[in-house]
DNA sequence: GATGAATGAGATTTCATTCAT
DNA sequence: CATGAATGAAATCTCATTCAT
């Protein structure tokens, strides 16, 4: 079986692919030069492209690992047996861990993704059409069951919770102490028909390790 | 006098700050080259060196367009007496229209002001970091006379507002049909005690022109 | 008048073309570094740049110059009032010189212009065929006439002696006491009625100068 | 023995010389890589390393193949027992249709063999050079038995027929249909006393298969 | 005030070649 | 026999910046 070596070459990159993520988080994709993402794998520079045909590859790849693992999560989440309240405080809490850990490559994906030339931005925007379009349907469910604010304007509410959440991708960085449960809590309740913050209920952390 | 030529360098110079957003902007700091700015001027790349010392100062004088210009108009609204959800509402209005109109500069002080040098995105910063507080201390008034959501954590709702309103840049541009206005009073809504979007008093366009 | 500063740009970049030539019949175009041709200049290797937008538009300005000279002294050499034998001749021995003098931009064209991408070749194309048919209509004429070889198929001969003088090329650089007259009247007899090598009546060296 | 495995790799290496040969010809040395080759061989590229201890060598076994064919070739003409004429035109004819079928080989040593480091070139060029002489030899023959143009310069007249027929690679890409037992009776009676094309006797195409 | 000319630094990319397995 | 993995060197090209005029 040549599986070994196949194994071996796919681990590599994808090592490869995640080291980039954090270079182009870092600096941007035009600030980022190929040698920065060499040297953070400790290999050449002219290394790299054995992995990657191209930087702009490099790239695509990153926003694909950001806008996959996002989606497989928030299918997972929405597909629970849960009220639309609880799903949605998770789907929120799950956005804010991701940009935690995930961080490098969904901070790539919001702010550097119009490097891709078409045909490879395209891919990646499937990915978050399917991912906008998910959550509104967890929305309006919940308006139909009454558990979000009557007249809530789906379509704007979906982006503006994108919005918000990854905003705080922006300042996260900075104020690394503050309490993300508390944060998604905050956030989820700003949709939910009759949340106070005073009686929010924390979302157990259990959820999100 | 040498006023006269004073007040046309200073013209020209606003100007080139002007373009400079627009193309920082579009292709942003790293992907605009002086060329483009030069030729969007209609002058030779060399003698943009006579408005600007490097091309970074140009970006800051970008930045700083932006932020004093919305901090401006907040002081302006702030100031007003009326109720702070009105003002509120004002003052989102305000931000979204900001990003239709000054467009270019607030993106690109959102987008572009970590390609500063520490020195020149500090003055930045400080803009940006009275804008916040005077919003917070706006939502705490609105708190304390129990406009707002009892128990909001106003820090953390002020980011979320800022978060939010910026938000809008990212799908504005491909959605430019719909009603600002609209959005506006949905986003100062969600902090708003008892708004339902049902009853959402639009906010009267007059305040934005 | 900004026509000095032009012309100077013009002056300069016609060196840089003439070296241009000189360094691709040396080496090949993929042979040649554009750190040779500015080396050769004088100059540093970005500043080619700013004489040529790549290194394939340097390649398109040496062929074009080879061949529209070949074709101007074809023209005006056809054009004389001489018998066709004596302008066959005179075609050879300046083809010929050629080859010595202007002989780098011929030899990059027949050796080289296929690394042109096809819409610039194609201009290059459009002078050797003018070049062929003029020589063809020449010779079409003398066997009309009766001064060259009855039955003599003019299109083949025609590139049987644009071949035959390219192929000096190989063998005269390192041969250069040759007497390139007797070589061209040599050629050009071989198509001659009667012709024997014997009493080849050399071309007056007035002609070629 | 190993003598089986020898056979096995001479077969393998001749095979790899074939397919150099056809991709120089095509893209020239410098234009061609390592992995074109190896590609069309459809083995990896660092197993031609296995066959050849770098890409010149492959050169030169291309280049010895083309001379070292092309010599037997003329070394078996010139010795048949027939006039000079006829032998001159089979000579002629069998270059052509070298042209077509060893066509690659033999276009690479006429464009590509100065790519050759000087010690390697020579051993090409000792091919050349002793098939020049051949040639030249039978000329001088046709000329003292008066069936070539008395005062016939050998020396230029056998570098030109040389020349002759290695243009025609240059356009016979182009034009496959032209019959070369035409081309090659053609060429040959430029040099034959007495040939007009009128009268010229066809070469037997039996003796070019 | 403005610009033509030039440049140094650096970026991406290609490629022949090596070597352990 | 053959190859996966890696690399050093070099090539083209871009660009912010400078400076004499």
């Amino acid at each position: 079986m040549q599986s070994d070596t196949n194994k071996r070459f796919a681990r590599r990159r994808q090592q490869a692919i995640i080291v980039a993520a954090s270079v182009f988080a870092e600096k941007g994709y035009l600030g980022a030069s190929t040698q920065d993402i060499a040297a953070r794998l400790g290999i050449q520079q002219a290394s790299l492209y054995y992995y990657f045909k191209s930087k702009e590859e490099a790239l695509e790849e990153v926003c694909l690992m950001g806008t996959s693992g996002a989606l497989e999560q928030l299918e997972e989440i929405a597909a629970r047996d849960e009220s639309v309240a609880m799903r949605l405080r998770a789907v929120v809490l799950r956005h804010l861990y991701g940009l935690r850990t995930d961080c490098h490559a969904l901070i790539v994906v919001n702010e550097q993704r119009h490097h891709l030339a078409p045909e490879r931005r395209e891919r990646v925007r499937e990915h978050s059409r399917r991912y906008r379009e998910l959550l509104q349907q967890l929305m309006a469910d919940g308006v139909a069951r009454g558990e979000l604010k009557a007249g809530l304007d789906c379509s704007l509410a979906t982006r503006a919770l994108i919005g918000l959440c990854d905003s705080v991708a922006s300042w996260y960085a900075r104020s690394p102490h503050i309490d993300l449960n508390k944060v998604a809590a905050h956030y989820a309740d700003l949709f939910i028909d009759g949340a106070g913050t005073a009686h929010a209920t924390p979302v157990p952390s259990a959820t999100c390790a």
